[in-house]
DNA sequence: CTTGAAATAT
DNA sequence: CATATTTCAA
């Protein structure tokens, strides 16, 4: 399990180069964040928080094993768990994913649809998708069109997205904050006074960074759990090498796997003074 | 207040 | 399904 991000894209992998991630059955498998969001009882925040359409029609699959019982001890119980559809965070993990799918499945079957079913992420749907691929799209061509000057033989474009993706994954400029002229200011090198406010990841794979949870009290705490599972984390896995030649089947392809395949346990913006935390697909405006 | 990112509407 | 617009959060 050493052999997952590999330095070795650049060479022309064009044809059908099947990077450990590939190979792997894709299988993300999205869990509950932060535990604190329990305590979000205090201030339901009735000016932006109320109105808050519940998906009727929703396949309420299997909402389980909330990972701890967070030592609340209130009467009334939330239902916030199945119900209420915050909002989607494309973390890069996700994104990750959305580019491997992608990158399967062509520029020929890289619709919404396809996409959605393939990455088998439950929670994810198709409006989703949509979105971010119409975001990854603009994305590229940005990139294509900025690249006037560019070095090199064009590299593939789900190459690029990755590579940004990975560029601002994991601390890439150390105490480099933007200041409120727009200049950059070297902080010390020991500022976590801002804790983000959520972040998502694999609540098995966190041992040592559970700082995550703090989350500062400020205003409403309402972005943050997310029902994202592994959608058939619980089948008889017996179908994976799902070609593209596959996902025309009248089935959906549930490919279903062993939640964490993936070694992933980047965190992104973990903490950081001034804004600019989360930036998947940089505009090239990058500080 | 600005900007970026997702949701929603066309 | 793609694109444009609006909404929401940082």
């Amino acid at each position: 399990m050493r052999e997952e991000v590999e330095p070795n894209w650049f060479p022309r992998w064009e044809d059908e180069l099947p990077s450990p991630e590939e190979l792997m059955p894709l299988s993300q498998s999205l869990i509950t964040p932060d535990l604190a969001l329990a305590f979000d009882i205090l201030t339901p925040n009735p000016s932006s928080e109320p109105p808050r359409p519940p998906p009727p029609d929703f396949d309420s699959p299997d909402l389980s094993a909330p990972p701890e019982s967070v030592s609340t001890g209130y009467a009334g119980e939330e239902p916030a768990r199945t119900l209420k559809r915050p909002r989607l965070v494309w973390t890069p993990q996700l994104h990750k994913r959305f580019v491997d799918a992608v990158a399967h499945l062509g520029i020929k079957n890289a619709v919404p649809k396809t996409i959605m079913q393939l990455m088998s992420v439950d929670g994810l749907t198709r409006e989703n998708v949509a979105s971010h691929l119409q975001k990854y799209r603009l994305y590229l061509k940005r990139m294509q069109g900025l690249s006037s000057s560019a070095a090199g033989p064009p590299m593939s474009a789900a190459d690029a997205a990755t590579e940004h993706l990975f560029s601002s994954n994991p601390i890439p400029h150390p105490f480099l904050c933007r200041d409120g002229s727009g200049q950059e200011t070297y902080m010390q090198f020991l500022a976590p006074p801002l804790l983000h406010q959520h972040q998502q990841m694999a609540a098995a794979s966190v041992q040592n960074q559970q700082y995550y949870h703090q989350r500062q009290i400020r205003h409403l705490g309402s972005t943050s759990d997310y029902g994202l599972f592994a959608r058939g984390a619980a089948q008889p896995l017996g179908l994976h090498r799902i070609g593209v030649s596959s996902i025309g089947m009248m089935q959906p392809p549930t490919m279903a796997s062993l939640p964490n395949s993936y070694g992933d346990d980047m965190d992104s913006g973990s903490g950081r003074g001034g804004r600019r935390v989360l930036t998947l697909f940089p505009t090239g405006s990058e500080d």
